[in-house]
DNA sequence: TTGATTTTAGAATGAACGTTCTATTTGTTG
DNA sequence: CAACAAATAGAACGTTCATTCTAAAATCAA
């Protein structure tokens, strides 16, 4: 069924506040951005901020929501990249969506909202259930189209690789990719190499 | 020259106040962990802690301060590893201390000291002082010990790995680790291998 | 012990916050 | 246009917070 107008309008209302918190969380974390600036930002006022959303935590929560469904959409891509060249393709994503401005502010508010997965359980409910959702996709590539074993492993092995990234250029802000890229291809290649335990000790 | 009394207690009271709001950040955050439950946590009066402590900033920065020299501390013990053994065992260690019921809670406190460190300049600074110390060292053991070209590109691999693993755990917590420390030695091994750019298409 | 200094507690303060309430404007429908 | 409903603004409320202030207790010097 078509949305009505009021709908369609109250759909774009919800956006709006949405977009104007996840500014102000990226520039201040969940819990400096108050409810004053968000509605500033949304162009709205702070009471009618409550007809679309109970309190600030389902702000939150629908933040949380937002952006992992974002970053779990963008993995859906890998799944028409040829077996051979997802190493290559990974690696370049991997640096490339890093070395977007906009990932790496992007990245406070994943920080942040990591922080708040281990005190909040809805939180990290919804954490959880993005996650499930891009790992089965990936080890479905893993085991049924490339056709290897350990394809868990493997999954969360290649995603050690995107988490650690963004997590080294917080700490590191002057990380030279250059050189790394080849180091990571080479890595993600060697996770999605058949042969296995002969080179440990 | 050696401590006198009331320099001795005024450094266990700080330590007192710094335990106390290490316990509260890592349950409630930096924002919602008040003067008041971290007072009450050490045993002492709010009004008290300003005798050490400037302002609640400056109780967190010295928090960031003493886990970032505690995290880089233990990256210490790889310096005397032979280096045919040094993949095996950061293997062996980033799997281990992530097994840590210690650790998992520490990295609550790890990704909230991130998304800080976007927006503090002065908790930036503390966290990138110490995590050039790490590089730094890893950089010359990799380097001068082992002989490798590429040793920042290096350095900074492996310490993707380290945060990745813990950063992963936090997204899946049912991940299972016995089959991804074959995969984490290989990939350590690999990364600490001369031979580069062959596998690459 | 007495006086001085440090340490401590706890109430007081003022600001900021999330949320609710009330009123006004806008839009829709007959 | 009239009447009603939805949307919106903004003030008001009660709470909580970081910080400061005041005074009491403890410690120390003589």
């Amino acid at each position: 069924m078509p949305l009505t107008g009021a709908e369609k309008r109250r759909n774009a209302r919800i956006a709006q506040v949405l977009d104007a918190a996840a500014h102000c969380f990226v520039e201040l974390g969940f819990h400096r951005a108050s409810m004053a600036k968000i509605a500033a930002k949304a162009k709205m006022s702070p009471g009618h901020i409550y007809h679309y959303f109970e309190s600030k935590e389902a702000i939150i929560a629908a933040i949380v929501d937002r952006e992992s469904a974002r970053a779990a959409e963008r993995f859906a891509e890998f799944d028409a990249v040829d077996s051979t060249e997802l190493a290559a393709v990974m690696t370049e994503r991997a640096v490339l969506s890093i070395a977007e401005k906009t990932d790496i502010l992007q990245s406070a508010l994943n920080m942040e909202m990591l922080a708040e997965c281990q005190r909040n359980p809805e939180i990290a409910c919804i954490i959880h259930k993005h996650d499930r959702y891009v790992r089965d996709q990936l080890t479905h590539l893993i085991r049924d189209k490339i056709g290897l074993d350990l394809a868990e492993a493997r999954t969360d092995m290649m995603m050690v690789q995107f988490s650690g990234l963004a997590n080294r250029l917080l700490r590191n802000p002057d990380l030279d990719l250059t050189n790394m890229v080849v180091l990571m291809r080479q890595t993600m290649t060697s996770i999605l190499s058949p042969a296995l335990g002969q080179q440990a000790k």
